[in-house]
DNA sequence: GTCTATACGTGGATAGAC
DNA sequence: GTCTATCCACGTATAGAC
């Protein structure tokens, strides 16, 4: 068996049952291959795999997400090609989030240079789309990280209320996440101080 | 030693390294109690713990957060208040989200049912703030929602990133988020369709 | 490359003394 | 109530045959 196509399948047991639920046992059943066969395509055991996941992820990311992002097309068109991708990935938000899985827990000390690289590099693809679309800097990255963080959190209210429609609804109002001009929410010069907003107000 | 007293120092655990890595070595050092004395206040063992941690986040949230979502004070100040308690049980940030945990994970077997009241309760009570303040009943469960998924993704991202910023500003940002009446972001009947909006748009 | 067999530590859980 | 001691199953990892 090539060494991709069991990174496939391994994917899909990491982000199931996490870092610590990824145990020999499942992985060596979601391969096919014994443990010992794993040992010898994955030499670092556990860790490995897991950062094999991880760039998997990359490349999924790369392909799927990056190049339309940053295609010539209209950007409310970019945007919708993306929403594609990760409706995909996530099998219409009933899939739990790898990045999440791993991020949280445990793992996050093991692989935290490469979550953090990967989250920056989609990050920066979004708010590029923004800023095409004549919005400032600034704004565009805060955007971009609102768009990533309603991701993540809809695919955990899709799996802890068992109801995808979050998850749906977040995809489809991705161009108003990023470039809606609408006043009150655009112009961040009117947004309060957070901690003013939280310990002064009242 | 309190049951409700260790309970307390059991969150911590289990917020931290999820439910797989909640190792009952980790449970009796963060208690100080021998695993044979967690046993004595919890004979179901790390099940009924797990139940336990998720019964007392059920306490701080109707303490911390229904309280005063549910007071007749300013919807805007309601909210404030609510994001007060947040911002302290994750500690500006920095602490990972106990549901999250759970929900991800094998975990959410075991307290689906759990899981999902508590999420439930939260969101009718943020709607219930956004009724009071004019907006439409299916318009204020959604808003609703997307509090919450916001600031489960503002976790994540928290997490990820290892910056709190994006989650001070969902905090921030939360009476907006429930409560403006931009024309663009309120009328839902605006809204195109997911499944068009992703398959038929381009 | 993949297997069987095995080593060794750790995790969950219990018995029984104090 | 809390402890020490112990049990067994499972998790990670390796040796070595084919």
């Amino acid at each position: 068996m090539l060494r991709e196509e069991a990174v496939g399948r391994l994917v899909n047991v990491f982000r199931q049952y996490g870092y610590e639920g990824a145990t020999l046992a499942r992985l060596s059943s979601a391969t096919g291959l014994g443990k010992a066969s794993l040992y010898h395509h994955f030499p670092g055991g556990k860790e490995e795999m897991g950062g094999a996941v991880l760039e998997h992820l990359k490349g999924k990311l790369e392909f799927g997400m990056l190049i339309p992002l940053r295609s010539n097309a209209d950007p409310v068109e970019r945007l919708l090609a993306m929403a594609r991708s990760v409706d995909a990935f996530y099998n219409h938000g009933q899939q739990a989030c790898l990045l999440a899985m791993l991020a949280l827990g445990e793992a996050n000390d093991m692989f935290h240079t490469q979550i953090q690289h990967v989250l920056n590099v989609w990050i920066d693809a979004l708010a590029g789309v923004a800023i095409d679309a004549g919005i400032d800097a600034t704004v565009a990255r805060q955007r971009a990280e609102d768009a990533i963080l309603q991701i993540q959190g809809a695919l955990i209210l899709a799996k802890g209320l068992g109801d995808t429609a979050p998850f749906q609804r977040v995809l489809s109002t991705l161009p108003d996440t990023l470039l809606t001009t609408c006043p009150s929410l655009a112009d961040s010069g009117t947004r309060i101080d957070p901690c003013q907003a939280l310990y002064k107000a009242r």
